[in-house]
RNA sequence: GCUGCUGUAGCUCAGUGGUAGAGCGCGUCCUUGGUAAGGACGAGGUCAUGGGUUCAAAUCCCAUCAGCAGCUCCA
């Protein structure tokens, strides 16, 4: 008799000695089909393992669905991999070698470096080792004798994670596969016929522990699925991600330019480019100035005491461009007889004159605050700003649009009281929810920023802290949206609310944020005077709901696959001629068009209709208008939609009509698919 | 900043130790057509930059710059 516990908790039992396969058929047929492997006691067993008779064991049927069943399988092919790395190369050092989001990596040191070259000796290596079907098993040894396994083997990374990352830890265990043993958490499945299909797809740098001090080790990165199909789906997704990079996209359209000549990370913005990104500014501009912002202009300089009284210079100085000297104290200094070295070292320790290119804008608009007198009646004050900013990003970080060297940011700066904190907030997330409506982008996420409960780096009274803390949760819960609490991730002057996208190939970036501030006030001595006639300090918010144009455009990019929403697309419809007799009439639309507002082009060439169509289409033209004689007989033009392909003729006013009500209300069209 | 890869025509890319190629785009001409590529001809490149090896370098080596992936960083 066997009996088998299921993970509902019902008893199920057999007369005869059965296999997981047998339990599962007799659950159902589809269950059968679908099952991968077992877990008895969360121990992975073959579908063909027998079960023992006698006492009741837990059995649960993995199947794809299962959550960890990728993951598991994932990390076995990982152990696989690093296993065949171990038999071509000499001198293999393991690090860790965990599952992520579309597959897994393994860190390993080699005598001689890997590359891609070596993928297909790699790759066949481990379909040999899939092939022999050896079993993992799982091996469990007490601390010390863990530690000597690991020096047996010469793996001193695993030695030294098992005395520092595992130091608590009384037992630890191994698998083992043929000859290769690998310190390992588990579990693994039963055997490597599981893994369907995988490939190896890149390799790079990664510190040990990801520590910059530390060993840098080489990275392989690959994945795996039950089938070669779902492999391959995955491989063309990656593809069909890559074509919708901003980067390539932006080259594509035409929207902006990365020059070498001008400098890494700065960005030039094409006509069509600068025009969604004025389309953007306008369109936030109004909300502002609804919300009751003050718009403001400041330069984009200043001097150094300006930013060594805020605390950026010379502390975050690694992250700006050097200070511009200022011309008289660097002649007195060369007449002094200053070396290169000499200077370098007064720019470290912040003992020059001159300006810096401003790396934020805050300082500017304070100082535009404490130059008049303020009364608690004047407040709130929120001055705004689209404000061009610099800053000395790491060479290696910089790239398209996303992470830039100078950039433009929608900032603002709020001046409240600490009664008017919370209702301010929830104004700059109400901006946030505006824009992200508008561009129908829902897949974002919110973090709130709160301090350390245990670190003491944070400036303020603690209980405005408490404060504003809550001010922030009830500010992030009207945008009716999940939002994590992230202790430790506040700012050391004031928490702060962020908010997260990802791009096409699943990278974070940071958009928008709103961040308190008692820290500023404080260091600039701002002060307002309440109605008890006396001066108050000021609490500052800076917020910045796309972030930067720079990145939010790029993101918005990826966003829309480069098909703008009409009232964004800088060419909102083009007229194409069927030949070159209806070019005067073409002609007589477009300008038509032109005057009621519409933005269009003329695609007069004498090609054929056909190839006009596909330079449009491939362009993104939300609609093209071709005219023929017949068109020009009707006054109608033939529509036809990016989207939605052939419309029909349509008298020009209506069409100018429904290009109108679209860019009014700013409406988002996709592709259904 | 670190590791690895890459840099050839406006764009996407092929190419080999012996004086440079394709497709697209561009120009001219022919074609006058109704919903995703009509045809012919032509122009266009110090093969990223600077060194080195060699009789000979775009090709091999080194450095620099830039791009890509990842790591680290991001007030």
């Amino acid at each position: 008799m066997t009996t088998v516990k299921l993970p509902d908790g019902s008893l199920k039992e057999f007369d005869s000695t059965v296999s997981v396969k047998d339990v599962a058929k007799s659950i159902g047929s589809r269950l059968a089909k679908d099952a991968l492997w077992g877990e008895i006691d969360l121990q992975p067993v073959e579908l063909d393992y027998e079960i023992p008779e006698g006492a009741p064991v837990n059995l649960k049927i993995i199947t794809k669905k299962d959550p960890n069943a990728l993951a598991t399988m994932r990390h076995s092919c990982a152990h696989v991999m690093a296993r065949a790395v171990m038999r071509i190369k000499p001198g293999v050092q393991l690090a860790f070698g965990p599952t992520i989001d579309g597959g897994f990596y393994y860190d390993v040191e080699c005598d001689e470096p890997l590359t891609e070259e070596d993928f297909p000796a790699i790759e066949k290596e481990m379909a040999k080792i899939i092939a022999l079907d050896e079993p993992f098993e799982r091996l469990d040894r007490p601390r010390a004798e863990a530690i000597q396994v690991c020096k047996d083997l010469s793996q001193d990374f695993k030695v030294e994670h098992i005395e520092t990352g595992l130091a608590d830890d009384e037992s630890l265990s191994f698998y083992q596969q043929g000859e290769f043993l690998d310190l390992c958490r588990g579990p693994h499945i039963p055997s490597p016929r599981r893994i369907g299909a995988f490939k190896l797809l890149s390799i790079a740098g990664a510190y040990w522990k990801g520590d910059q001090s530390r060993e840098q080790l080489q990275r392989l990165y690959a994945t795996a699925f039950f089938t070669q199909a779902e492999l391959d789906a995955h491989l063309e997704l990656l593809e069909e991600a890559k074509k919708r990079d901003h980067r390539v996209l932006g080259k594509r359209l035409g929207l902006f330019h990365i020059d070498e000549m001008v400098g890494q990370g700065l960005v030039l913005w094409t006509p069509k480019g600068s025009f969604v990104r004025q389309k953007l500014q306008d369109f936030i501009s109004e909300h502002l100035q609804r919300q009751g912002y003050d718009q403001v202009f400041t330069p984009h300089i200043g001097k150094l005491d300006l930013y060594k009284t805020s605390g950026h210079f010379p502390y975050y100085q690694d992250s700006q461009y050097t200070p511009l000297v200022d011309r008289e104290y660097l002649s007195q200094l060369a007449e002094e007889g200053c070396t290169c070295g000499e200077l370098s070292n007064l720019m470290n320790e912040g003992e020059i004159e001159g300006y810096l290119l401003k790396p934020m804008n805050c300082p500017h608009h304070i100082r535009l605050f404490a130059s008049e007198q303020r009364s608690y009646r004047d407040l709130p004050i929120r001055l705004s700003e689209f404000g061009t900013v610099y800053r000395w990003e790491q060479s290696g970080e910089i790239g398209g649009l996303t992470r830039v060297r100078g950039f433009t940011q929608d900032d603002a700066h709020l001046f409240v009281t600490q009664e008017q904190l919370g209702q301010e907030l929830i104004g700059c997330i109400e901006l946030v929810k505006i824009i992200f409506g508008a561009m129908g982008m829902e897949d974002y996420t919110v973090r709130v920023g709160l301090r350390d409960p245990d670190s003491s780096k944070y400036v303020g009274d603690p209980g405005n802290w408490d404060l504003a803390e809550q001010a922030c949760r009830e500010a992030a819960q009207t945008l009716g949206k999940d939002f994590s609490e992230d202790p430790g991730e506040a700012a050391f002057y004031g928490p702060k609310i962020d908010f997260v996208v990802k791009d096409c190939i699943g990278r974070k970036w940071q958009l928008g944020t709103v961040q308190v501030d008692y820290n500023l006030p404080e260091r600039f001595g701002l002060e307002y005077i309440g109605s008890d006639n006396k001066p108050h300090r000021p609490i500052m918010i800076h917020r910045a709901p796309f972030g930067s144009m720079e990145r939010f455009i790029g993101v918005l990019i990826e966003h829309f696959a480069g098909s703008f929403p009409l009232w964004l697309a800088p060419e909102q419809g083009r007229i194409l001629t069927v030949s070159d007799k209806s070019e005067e009439y073409g002609k007589r639309v477009e300008s038509q068009m032109r005057n009621a507002g519409i933005r269009v082009k003329g695609d007069y060439r004498s090609e054929k209709l056909g190839a006009k169509i596909r330079d449009g289409q491939l362009e993104m033209i939300p609609y093209m208008m071709i005219v023929g004689p017949r068109d020009a007989e009707n006054g109608t033009v033939s529509i036809r939609d990016r989207i939605d392909g052939d419309l029909g003729a349509i008298p020009v006013e209506k069409a100018i009509a429904k290009f109108q009500s679209e860019i009014a209300d700013k409406t988002v069209r996709r592709k259904s698919s």
